[in-house]
DNA sequence: AGGGTGATATACT
DNA sequence: GTATATCACCCTT
């Protein structure tokens, strides 16, 4: 597996341009001797104060002080008082901006994520609800708001190259759970991959 | 379709 | 300090 860690310079673009470009990379999560990987097929772009319905809107708050960090940045948060969701932060500091982590098929650790989901190890076949939203992911993975700030320059949690996808196979739609504001086309995803929510 | 879940921000005493 | 509304979700029917 290539490890060669993505450039930070990835990250320091708009999130409208790093939501598509993340589709087909590699999520890689270590933990000492434990690897956990999977790619990225489903991303959602936040933006700063543009977007009504980014956490970024009404500016910096204790939860989402991290989102004003530099791109390349880890922000985790929790919703529903249940789940953790896991964004890229992108663009400059204090931008105000990032990326979605929505879906990811999974490729190294399945026995573990399976544990982490659902309490039990077996080798059945893979299933797509094991990391088919943001909620899921985290649990699978094993984040949780210790990652919270991390840079993805680390060893802890970082993005490799994995597979060109095709411009064709990218499509966009309106974002999920969104309520407020004007919305826009800024959820991508990979066309008919199971792993997509 | 409906409910569980509790952290978070904001607006009040 | 308390009260209330609001959630970038998941699971079960």
């Amino acid at each position: 597996m290539t490890l060669e860690h993505l450039p930070i310079s990835f990250f320091k673009n708009d999130a409208l341009t790093v939501a598509p470009a993340l589709l087909g990379k590699r999520l890689v999560v270590s933990k000492g001797e434990v690897i956990l990987s999977g790619m990225i097929v489903e991303t959602e772009a936040y933006r700063g104060s543009d977007d009504a319905s980014s956490h970024a809107y009404n500016g910096k708050t204790q939860r989402n002080s991290n989102m004003f960090e530099e791109g390349g940045t880890v922000y985790i948060y929790m919703i529903y008082g249940s789940y953790f969701c896991l964004n890229f932060v992108t663009g400059n500091k204090n931008d105000g901006q990032a990326v979605l982590i929505r879906g990811v098929e999974p490729l190294d650790g399945l026995d573990v994520m399976r544990f982490n989901r659902f309490g039990v190890f077996g080798k059945k076949p893979i299933d797509k609800n094991l990391t088919n939203g943001p909620g899921k992911i985290c649990k699978a993975f094993g984040i949780d708001k210790s990652y919270n700030g991390e840079s993805l320059s680390g060893t802890k949690i970082f993005i490799t190259n994995e597979k060109k996808i095709s411009k064709q196979s990218i499509l966009s739609s309106s974002r999920r759970g969104i309520t407020k504001g004007k919305e826009h086309l800024w959820r991508y995803y990979i066309h008919e991959n199971k792993f997509v929510s």
